[in-house]
RNA sequence: GGGUGGUUAGCUCAGCUGGUAGAGCGCUACGUUUACACCGUAGAUGUCGCAGGUUCGAACCCUGCACCACCCACCA
């Protein structure tokens, strides 16, 4: 691409504030209609620089946590860049699976149309539609944050390439037996009719009875009556002495659902202080109950359908309120309640409609992480990963070291869907007693495929059917550090991975950065990343999370409008801590602008100094590397020499917070107002030379973090003929 | 219940491996001087959460406690 010339005019003297809105846009246009934020603008440089962007979520723009990110990493990139590395910095956006699809629902209601008007594919194409629209408005703001990521490379996670790639990922698992299917206990919503994640979940404080109900010779308290024919066993605490005596036993009960005998067994999740002391194991519907059945395998029976009626004996078709009600009447009528008691308690409900979840049991895709999950504790360990900060290293490593078979199937339609194809399909049916199968329609062929295939290979039969689900979200974007680079084949691939740097929220550092280490271990066999930056969370004035129901979320687009993006991007990371929350508000804002005010009219009273030289005073100062003459109580060329070398060890650690408040205040004090008040004392050439030579100093380094007013104030050193430079902007300088 | 972080000026926070408490905002007074009132100069303001301990010396190290925030587990 050929370069094109900007002009940014000269700096307009009579203004005494700094235009913000005015240059940014300016200075923005210039970065943008050039291909600096291209690694290939310096094809020969060697040593690279990588970050794979977190993609942020395509259903709604961006919020302030993500801009705050992304300043931190464009930082990063453009220290690196001046530091002489080939730089890229790779943009996308997550499709988000059941988040955006919640959000698109909503978004249709509006409309007057619900999910099950629509066919599946007439869905996927509204919400995809829908998702550009904001990835729009969200590349927008990247751009206007003055993120330097080349934009001609962004990936969205649904793109066919990109789910391609994840499906390869999927099969060459399934090959390898890493893949299995069974059965587990869901979060299922009877209203809306579909899975839940915990996420998408919440818990409602509830009141309700406590029936004390006899099993026999024993009582047991519970708030669920109606699943007691779903019962495979009773529980104690192993360390209750009361019930001792009957563990390894079994016992008899004749109850509303006939006569059953059941096992005692011993679990330590049993709270020997609630109710009597004793639980009813129920694996069918209960999370808990499912756990404990696990692990003594009990087997597991269900009673409840996914309507949210009961499947059992007289009480088949009944709503699960109903059933309850009618089991509770049958049960006094055996005389079988000893009492019953007012409770509140916690409910798991719909965030959506807060209808309550019914835990019910379904066949689930799941991937074995175990062994990988050694792997990459080796690596950790190894410090191939390093963590910022560093104490939360162990807390990655203890969650890796106690990970679960991570169940990677949903049952939702925004996604990717899962390449497995049946021969002649399968349904799922509840046997007479209990038990959850799946029945294959067909010769019982399951095919991993990422085209469909056209007949069965081992019947030859044409009917061949797809399943249903579609992969958990983090499965796609845990393979983010190779499918944004194209895939493992690809150029990109090959020069830039692994990445050096994945900054991301310490709430997702093991739903994804845990996760990511291990897919990305598994399918490259090298780490993704070499640092693992981990952020805060950005509060309000009072210290409160920014939640759009508390309303006091902080618009982006109107602090930039109000103090300018330099301001901003300060505001962001001036004295933050990796994992440390930070608060943000206007009048904190202001003082960065403030601080932006200063930069201007420092550089605004140099220019003034410089006005009146002709060519041979320009040429003297341009050759200036270094010399210093000017009297002051400051020792500038001490105390620059001390700013860089902090500034380059502060960066090495990832201390960026500490960098941009260390420049800030010696830029301030230091310089302004010493070093450039004794300055006005000395109106030799040589000190002029000096006074460019220190400021041209700063600017550098200050860039990073305020790329704005530095490449205005370069383009502005070069126009006026006191630097000696080659390139374009100043984020091809050295530091 | 388990874990992590925080507690320093009225507010927001710095304070690196122990050696006389710092910055910004706010406040008070003064000031239009070769840039800047979105400014400068000068100033007031602190039992460094509480209680012990180690040390010649502790905001910093150790022990215990309190309060705040967050994370994980549980709520039959």
């Amino acid at each position: 691409m050929k370069s094109m010339k900007i002009n940014f005019g000269k700096m307009n003297f009579e203004d005494k504030a700094y235009n913000f809105k005015f240059f940014e846009e300016k200075i923005l246009n210039f970065w943008l209609s050039n291909n600096f934020y291209s690694p290939e603008y310096k094809n020969d440089r060697k040593e690279t620089f990588c970050i794979t962007l977190p993609p942020p979520n395509a259903n709604s723009p961006l919020h302030l946590g993500t801009m705050s990110g992304n300043t931190v990493q464009d930082i990063l990139g453009r220290y690196n860049r001046m530091l002489g590395k080939k730089v890229l910095l790779v943009p996308g956006k997550d499709h988000a699976a059941i988040q955006t699809e919640v959000i698109f629902e909503k978004h249709l209601l509006k409309e007057g149309i619900r999910k099950r008007d629509l066919t599946r594919e007439d869905f996927l194409s509204r919400c995809f539609d829908f998702c550009m629209t904001n990835a729009n408005i969200a590349r927008d703001q990247e751009k206007k944050i003055g993120l330097s990521a080349d934009f001609t490379r962004e990936k969205f996670t649904l793109d066919k390439s990109l789910t391609n790639v994840v499906y390869e990922t999927f099969i060459q698992m399934y090959k390898d037996g890493l893949i299995h299917r069974d059965k587990r206990i869901i979060n299922w919503c009877p209203r809306c009719e579909t899975a839940l994640s915990d996420i998408d979940t919440e818990y409602k404080e509830e009141k309700g009875i406590l029936y004390y109900i006899k099993y026999g010779d024993l009582v047991i308290a519970t708030t669920r009556p109606e699943t007691k024919m779903a019962d495979s066993a009773i529980a104690i605490n192993p360390k209750d002495k009361r019930y001792k005596h009957l563990l390894g036993k079994t016992i008899h009960i004749e109850s509303v659902e006939g006569e059953r005998t059941l096992p005692v067994i011993a679990d330590y999740l049993v709270d020997k202080d609630f109710g009597t002391g004793i639980l009813k194991v129920t694996p069918g519907h209960s999370k808990d109950d499912f756990v404990i059945g696990e692990r003594h395998n009990l087997p597991i029976i269900s009673v409840i359908d996914m309507n949210g009626r009961s499947t059992f004996g007289k009480y088949k078709g009944m709503k699960i309120r109903k059933a309850r009600e009618e089991i509770v009447k049958d049960l006094y009528k055996l005389d079988l309640i000893e009492k019953q008691e007012d409770i509140v308690h916690n409910v798991q409900v719909c965030e959506r409609c807060k209808s309550t979840i019914e835990p019910l049991i379904s066949y689930q895709w799941f991937l074995r992480t175990k062994d990988l999950a050694k792997k990459s504790i080796e690596k950790i360990e190894l410090q191939e990963i390093k963590i910022y900060p560093q104490r939360q290293e162990k807390n990655l490593i203890r969650w890796l070291e106690n990970i679960e078979d991570w169940c990677i199937s949903r049952q939702q339609w925004w996604g990717q869907r899962i390449p497995i194809y049946y021969c002649g399909g399968k349904e799922t049916i509840v046997d007479n007693n209990g038990d959850i199968q799946e029945k294959m329609l067909g010769c019982g062929e399951i095919i991993a495929s990422i085209t469909p295939p056209k007949t069965c290979p081992k019947c030859k039969s044409n009917k061949i059917i797809q399943d249903e689900d579609i992969f958990d979200t983090w499965f796609s974007s845990c393979q983010w550090p190779y499918t944004a680079l194209g895939g493992v084949n690809s150029e990109d691939f090959k020069m830039f991975y692994p990445a050096n740097v994945m900054e991301t929220g310490r709430d997702i550092l093991f739903f994804w950065v845990a996760r990511m280490i291990i897919l990305n271990i598994y399918k490259t066999e090298n780490i993704p990343f070499r640092n693992v930056y981990l952020h805060g969370l950005i509060l309000d004035r009072e210290g409160k999370k920014q939640s759009k129901s508390r309303g006091n979320g902080i618009d982006p687009s109107s602090m930039i409008d109000q103090f300018g993006t330099d301001a901003l991007r300060l505001a962001l990371v001036s004295g933050i801590a990796p994992d440390q929350d930070t608060k943000l508000y206007n009048e904190k804002i202001q003082g960065f602008r403030n601080f932006i005010n200063k930069i201007y009219n420092s550089s605004r009273f140099i220019f003034l100094q410089m006005q009146d030289l002709d060519e041979k005073d320009r040429e003297f100062i341009r050759e200036n590397t270094g010399k210093y003459c000017i009297k002051s109580k400051v020792n500038i060329q001490k105390e620059l020499l001390d700013l860089k070398h902090m500034t380059h060890s502060n960066f090495k650690s990832f201390d960026i917070g500490i960098t941009a408040h260390n420049l800030q205040n010696f830029y301030h004090h230091t310089y302004c107002d010493s070093y450039l008040e004794d300055a006005k004392n000395d109106k030799s050439i040589e000190a002029k030379a000096e006074l460019i030579y220190t400021f041209y100093t700063l600017i550098k380094l200050m860039h990073p973090f305020v790329p704005f007013i530095t490449e205005l104030i370069f383009q502005n050193l070069k126009e006026e003929n006191l630097i000696k430079t080659k390139e374009e902007s100043i984020m091809y300088e050295t530091v």
